[in-house]
DNA sequence: ACCTGAACACCGTTCAAGT
DNA sequence: ACCTGAACACCGTTCAAGT
């Protein structure tokens, strides 16, 4: 059925490992499928809608583990600047241009939920700021020519993200 | 001297409010001007280096103001956030590709050094935390489709700085 | 169901040459 | 000092036609 669909898909994700989202041609594409780029408009109707896919795949929506609030939003945090760091220009291609799309949206309800049910109050601004921070903090990462050691960078990631918590805690009294 | 180069800066912005980063093409700008786009290449090396200058000239690099340390840096987050909002694809356009050139080094360091002076401890991170806040929020605002009112929007970043300014107050004790 | 071939309307950039 | 003309090596996308 919708099985060459897929693997255009997964040949889009490796080929920007490889070249980088600016190299990221249709053509190109079409190339290591052995196919004419026109082919993939059999596919997926635009590039656009292409790159669409590509993050809805690579964002995907996990469980929500069993933790204290602040574990979940650490968690959630650390999940999307992993998952942008995991491929090259996955910061632009994920933080870029996108309503959130039902998936995210879900799951971002459920964050919300668990955190007002363990008492955080203005849970969703919570959220909406940490994960803000962290988007904004990947792509600078990301963007960023001079790259210091990745030990540091989680570090300085943590530390972050830690000031935030405590403005939350702080808010809880 | 120079100043047919401020000029193509000059419609270089102009044209990108009235058409968008990705319409701005060397071109459609050269059209603009009369001239044919190879010659811009006499007054900027490439595309990319006229973006850089369009960043440069943009985000400027202001005074800093006598104030508290947490007004210092509700000023410079919103200030980023005005300079981007005040121009479309302002945030894309800003938070992309760009180590921070020497202007906005100096102007951290200004900020990071009154911090410190301030009594705020580990000014950096409280610097960092802010900033990759007000991008990550900024670029997520500019990037929805859907578009709800300023006032709600100026008031949900707000909000979301309160919080980050909270956990550097908290650990100030 | 999937692909080709050819075309359309574009890009950024280079370079000799003009004034 | 600034610009033209022409070219090079590309883009995304459409569409009739093939298998």
């Amino acid at each position: 059925m919708g099985q060459r669909r897929t693997e255009v898909l997964h040949a889009a994700i490796e080929l920007l490992d490889e070249v980088g989202l600016d190299a990221l041609t249709m053509r190109l594409l079409a190339s290591r499928l052995g196919v004419r780029a026109s082919a993939l408009y059999r596919h997926y109707p635009s590039k656009q809608a292409l790159l669409d896919a590509m993050v809805a795949h690579l964002v995907g929506t996990g469980e929500l583990p069993e933790a204290e609030w602040d574990e979940l939003l650490r968690g959630a945090a650390s999940g999307l600047r992993s998952v942008m760091l995991a491929h090259r220009d996955g910061a632009r291609l994920i933080a870029g241009f996108h309503d959130p799309g039902p998936d995210a949206v879900a799951a971002f309800e459920r964050l919300i939920t668990a955190l007002t049910e363990a008492g955080v109050p203005a849970a969703a601004v919570a959220v909406d700021t940490v994960m803000a921070y962290a988007n904004g903090f990947t792509v600078e990462e990301q963007a960023r020519k001079t790259r210091w050691p990745r030990e540091g960078r989680d570090r300085a990631f943590d530390d972050g993200l830690a000031l935030i918590i405590a403005g939350i805690r702080a808010s809880m009294v």
